[in-house]
DNA sequence: ATCTAGATTATAATAATTCTAAACTATTGA
DNA sequence: TCAATAGTTTAGAATTATTATAATCTAGAT
């Protein structure tokens, strides 16, 4: 557990001004025992959920892109109509459940290291992801 | 090139009828030698240049879908405003650009084959995406 | 305490996609 | 061959996620 004013430097130390919308987010975010995933709607009904106050939706976006410009959270690349985002911002893998549109985390030991051997002049690699999309098994494709 | 004849016999296989419209829009699609992505966008752009009369917005997209559906093309993974579509159904992964916004294809030799190790009972894995985001080498980390 | 750059906010604007319901057409079978 | 019909196409409206705008507010510096 990570306490506010911890929030507060945290902020600081990104080069953002720890707002009280901002420390507000942490805390729904970050002041757990584990990482997970989230729509920007999923967010707002958290913040909801846990506040007297509501923040903007603007506010929330624009907050959620500056910790993802920062490093401290993930956009996931799924094709959606929504974006989602993961707090867990260690390289990582996921499952995907067509049916039920969960996202799932894999581990280390889950998938491995995944061995690129092309490399395209002049760019760099700032991430690979890996998407395994699954469904129910019973039933036809659809 | 596979003449217009055979597409027609191809969407009946398909199951699907083969409608003035879905013939045009498997030549502007299937009729080339090399596979590519596109956007619904792209796709309307393509139809039409290559056409004196248009289609429909909407059949577009209900066309893009039913050949989806039918494994006749592939949506790829990206978190974008837009989906992407791929001509090459095959398994494969890509690059994308994140300076142009560009998807490169991966052939075989590009990435190992992604080994899984967990799986998820009652569910069975549809595709396995590998997503490798490059972009410039000099630029600051935006 | 005051100033100011950076943040927040409500709302409008945009853009991709889906929905709707009427008109159209490929196929079936009489 | 032709009418019936189920499946398609269509224009436009509706929906939804996201971004832009511009006024107000506030954290941090002086």
């Amino acid at each position: 557990m990570v306490k506010n004013c911890n929030f507060v430097k945290k902020l600081r130390d990104l080069g953002l001004r720890p707002t009280k919308q901002r420390v507000k987010m942490c805390e729904v975010l970050f002041n757990r025992e584990k990482t997970f995933h989230f729509t920007i709607n999923d967010l707002v009904k958290m913040i909801s959920e846990e506040m007297n106050e509501k923040i903007s939706l603007a506010t929330v976006y624009n907050t959620v892109h500056a910790f993802q410009k920062k490093g401290y959270l993930k956009e996931i690349s799924i094709n959606s109509d929504k974006s989602y985002f993961d707090t867990n911002t260690s390289v990582h893998h996921h499952f995907y459940d067509e049916d039920t549109h969960q996202l799932i985390d894999c581990d280390e030991n889950d998938i491995d290291p995944v061995n690129i051997k092309k490399n395209i002049t002049g760019k760099k690699i700032n991430s690979v992801e890996v998407l395994v999309k699954v469904a129910s098994d019973n039933q036809t494709q659809k």
